[in-house]
DNA sequence: GTCTATACCCCGATAGAC
DNA sequence: GTCTATCGGGGTATAGAC
């Protein structure tokens, strides 16, 4: 009596919360993260304002729910779509950053809150940073494999090395040891260069669904699916992915 | 009497407009576009809410006020930029990013409203482009003289044309046909890889500093100029700049 | 043009009956 | 755990006196 009941109890907790979860993300794509309440997440839940607070003990508290729960759906796509693609890093890197497009516009309101200004009186939790790092170390883990293919192969005399350091002169070294340093507790072992191009890709390919997403490319990119696939295949480039497509 | 009476009314509302307009600035930085509203903004300026709507007939209006201003003041700082350095492209393309980086950081609110999350009810009229294309013009202006300027040198042999196509197979002409096209009506005849890098360039200048405004960066990149001044130099180099430094 | 007053909505959060 | 009721704020927008 004191070993079932609480768990059916705990059953029926775990779907009251789950639905409020989703109907949270459900008003997120037409409301926007700042404008989320619990009382109209209640409306929609059948459920009156106060009931909500038995869940969850503030609004910020569900704002952090939502952030978690994002940063997990959106690493476990990403992560997936890697896994389905081919053991070749180029497969893989199309397929990750394509997962991350994808997921974007099916999710805007999502993405909003992910990736958009921020709530104006929400700071995240720390509980936060270790989902939203999922998706950034799957990028990294790829370009990490690639660069180790490339090294295997060697150069193939049409471009430079993929480390080669560019014509700025003198603060290379400042930016990589200041900047990126922490990176590396990710426990990834790429050379500081490598990292910091992923960094940049990486804002590269977040930049690019965000334009497209908040619509500043309207009136100067028509296909956004073609663009993106063309700037991705750009950042390979520069990365040092041999061969993207099977 | 029909002459002079009117110009200091029109005067007086001149100055009333500015002072609502700025205090909805101040408001900004602290609140979010989306929690901006009409009675607060009134408080601040010292008028009761109902006459602020003799000056800006609604919210939206208010919020298209400010959105024509910010994307005009952030285009003057940054040609202003432009102008101030030399008339080398190098020169200016530093100074062109690094006044964007500036004036975003200075005014995170107005930045979060230019290119952070769209506000939920509201949709920008068009009046807002031309004041919003006044930017990207300056990005794409300095890289059309770093191309004209490249062609006159020349290659230097340390590395490729700027304007050879990349190793991606046959998706260059889609992407370039279909989306860039409206960017050449903008008055400059640059080629459409040109153009297509010019635009990966603008995203990536935009998404470094959003990420750093929108605190993505935390625990990845520690020196925020240090590392945004790398990306640039890297930008550039990729455009084909050749002497970024006096 | 500016004021008061008002109609009619929204919200977060809590108290206390059941 | 859920409910009603409530406190104490916020907002957009309009009407009408001055």
């Amino acid at each position: 009596m004191a070993d079932r009941a609480p768990t059916a109890r705990a059953l029926a907790r775990q779907a009251v919360h789950a639905s409020i979860l989703a109907a949270a993300r459900a008003r997120l794509t037409e409301e926007g993260p700042s404008q989320l309440s619990l009382r109209a997440v209640a409306r929609d839940v059948g459920m009156v304002s106060s009931a909500v607070y038995r869940y969850f003990p503030s609004r910020d508290d569900l704002l952090t729910a939502l952030l978690i729960a994002d940063y997990d759906e959106l690493g476990a796509t990403v992560e997936a779509a890697e896994q389905a693609a081919a053991p070749a890093p180029g497969a893989r890197w199309v397929a990750v950053c394509r997962a991350i497009r994808t997921w974007s516009i099916a999710h805007p309101g999502d993405f909003a809150l992910l990736f958009g200004s921020p709530v104006p009186g929400y700071v995240a939790p720390r509980a936060t940073v270790e989902p939203a790092s999922r998706t950034t170390l799957a990028l990294v883990r790829v370009v990490a494999d690639a660069t180790a293919d490339a090294s295997d192969v060697g150069s193939d005399g049409r471009r430079g090395s993929p480390t080669a350091p560019p014509t700025a002169p003198g603060m290379v070294a400042d930016a990589v040891s200041a900047g990126v340093a922490s990176l590396r507790e990710f426990g990834t072992e790429l050379p500081e260069e490598v990292l910091l191009r992923t960094l940049m890709a990486w804002t590269t390919v977040f930049g690019t669904v965000s334009f497209e997403l908040f619509g500043h490319y309207v009136g100067s990119v028509s296909d956004g699916a073609a663009y993106f696939d063309e700037v991705i295949a750009r950042l390979a480039d520069d990365l040092g992915f041999t061969a993207l497509f099977d």
